[in-house]
Parts: structure tokens; C-alpha cells; sequence
DNA sequence: TCGATACATCTAAAAATATCGATGTGTTTT
DNA sequence: AAAACACATCGATATTTTTAGATGTATCGA
């Protein structure tokens, strides 16, 4: 992971929303569909579109289409090579 | 760690020249003056004095008043504390 | 096929953040 | 005591990010 990518991780990070969505993605286990997450923000469908959006981009999700559905898996080697780029301030 | 605080963190971790001041930090053991902050970064002074301000508040530095000088620390318990909230999106 | 559903994209506005010059505060040097 | 130095803070502007409504695209059900 090199500075460039580590900035975008931290920006998509940085949002209570984007947060809200990756843990209910981490409860659910796997597969969650776009829809509940709505319920959850209380945002306008079009700026929970932009927020997963950013989380795509980062590649710490994972957008699978089912139908007229898409659900978002968690991207757990972005998150570990996060973690690997951030253990050198650790220690 | 809550999640606000994580919001911040993200946050402080999210631009460039902020990066730089903690590489920085880090490369060269334990203090570093703020001047020396400020050729690295090719901002103004006071840029760089908002870039650290956040970097203080986010508790990610610790800051040593020496005579007219101040010179920074990494808390290395916040970026363990970071990595441990990071820790079960990895799982 | 037609209407409804699920999500993405576009556009524009509002809110937050970054930046710098000027100024302020405390400390050291002369 | 005055000048110089190191850093913080203030005020204003520029840039980025967030947000929502409108519209677009693809899929499903009647």
C-alpha cells in the first residue's frame, strides 16, 4: 500500500456514515443489500449511492450485482493492508 | 476507542502533508522540532501549525514545549488503539 | 409490454476543510 | 530593553466534500 491509496482509505474512513455502513456489512456476515442500508443513514438514496461509492473506490468493499440488487461484501485484505501500513507507527 | 473518536483519527490521517509530518516523526526516532516540519512540507507556516494542531487533537502526537521550541512525539498507544478498532473488519 | 423496483449518475447547493498573510504570545539573544 | 526566533491563532478566500432532487439504466413482476 503506498501513500496515495492510504490517504483514500483514510478518507473513506472518515465519515460516520460510511463507518455506520461497513460495521452493519461486518454484523450482517456477508451479503447485505443496498436498500437496508438506506434505512439505516436516514440519508437520501443518492448520497448513500455516493457514500458506497467512496468504499468501492477505496476497495474496502465489494460490490457483487444480484438481479435489480446489489450487495457489498467486506474487502478484508484492503482492511489488513491498511493495518500493515499502519503497524509501522505502532511500534 | 468510540466512534467519533475514529472519525477523527481517519480524518487526521486522511491528507498528504499530514502523512509526511508522522513519517517524519517516526523516521527520526523520538523529537522533532516543528521547523523542520515546515521544509518538508513547503507550506506555510501556519498551514503547517493547522496540519499539527489536528494531528494533536486526534491525540496521534504529543507535543514538547522546549524552551521556544516544540517538539513532537507519536502516541504510539493511539495508533494501537486504531488498529485494534480496525481489527475486526479484518476478521 | 408496462409499471414498479433497485441502484447509479448528473447537477447544483450547502457545509467542511485547506491555505495563507497578518498578528499575537512567549522565549532567547544581544 | 529591544530585536529575533518559534510557534499559535485569527480572518479571509479557495478548494473539497457532502447532500439531495432529478434523471438514467437495468431488472423484475403483472
Amino acid at each position: 500500500m503506498d501513500a496515495k491509496v492510504f490517504e483514500k482509505v483514510s478518507k473513506a474512513l472518515g465519515d460516520p456514515y460510511r463507518l455506520k455502513i461497513i460495521e452493519k456489512i461486518q454484523k450482517n456476515g456477508d451479503f447485505v443489500p443496498c436498500t437496508s442500508i438506506l434505512d439505516l443513514c436516514g440519508l437520501s438514496q443518492s448520497t448513500v449511492s455516493h457514500h458506497i461509492k467512496q468504499l468501492v473506490d477505496a476497495n474496502l468493499l465489494v460490490a457483487v450485482k444480484e438481479g435489480r440488487n446489489v450487495k457489498y461484501i467486506l474487502n478484508k485484505e484492503s482492511f489488513g493492508n491498511y493495518i500493515d501500513f499502519l503497524n509501522k507507527f505502532q511500534q
